[in-house]
DNA sequence: GATTTATATTACCATATAAGAATATAGTAG
DNA sequence: CTACTATATTCTTATATGGTAATATAAATC
């Protein structure tokens, strides 16, 4: 159950779902997600962290940047099906078709420094 | 967006949770939803509230009697898929096990006066 | 080793949430 | 209308949540 009710909670934040829409696309870094977003740096941080305690994205380190992607779901049920359903759900909502829309100009190397 | 974030926040919470497990078996009434949950009568009402605004919810009014029920998840495609889902998801808690079990015994005419 | 940079963690604040106590409402019976 | 009962609403309180600012960490470069 309280796995459960985690998961759920995690998927229960705009921005956390925005995060989610945007990792069916890309794979993306904390600072792509961050300039996505529009929230603080730590926000961005936190919030991933509660999408990976529910066992809904993973990361990869590269260097400096840590690459976030979604996971195949394989931490339960549950999480696999919601993440499937995910890829059409509220898909037509303007908020993230906008974001979704903006993807392809959200670069690491126009944002970062280095 | 903002109704797909209801609907996650209402899942989010363990007595809503087992409140939709429980209709999942029988058209239930406040008082015996108290009587299993265990909590006050005014948090039941609440979490009713919020499950009925989130469209997983609803209720017919029999005399002084409120028979509360699952919705057919019309309101949106992911609500009738979760609905759906959740008829197997946390099947196998515990805590939804036993609550599961106790209620052949939960029955209004035992908790109510009239 | 010192500096820089991307990310994580901590500390703090404002708002949201869940709970019970008290009260209001609605329906039934007398 | 009065009394009673099941449910809803309001009020208040404790805790949870989401945000930013400040700081710490880790990896790369010099």
């Amino acid at each position: 159950m309280k796995a459960f009710i985690k998961v759920m909670k995690a998927l229960s934040d705009p921005n956390r779902v925005k995060i989610i829409k945007m990792l069916q696309h890309k794979i993306m870094c904390v600072c792509e997600l961050q300039k996505a977003l529009r929230v603080s740096q730590p926000a961005v941080s936190k919030h991933l962290k509660l999408l990976e305690d529910a066992g809904l994205v993973s990361f990869q380190k590269d260097g400096l940047w840590v690459n976030y992607h979604l996971t195949d779901g394989s931490s339960s049920s549950y999480v696999a099906s919601l993440l499937g359903n995910l890829k059409h759900w509220i898909e037509d909502d303007k908020e993230i078709a906008d974001l979704v829309a903006k993807l392809p100009y959200i670069r690491r190397e126009d944002i970062c420094k280095k």
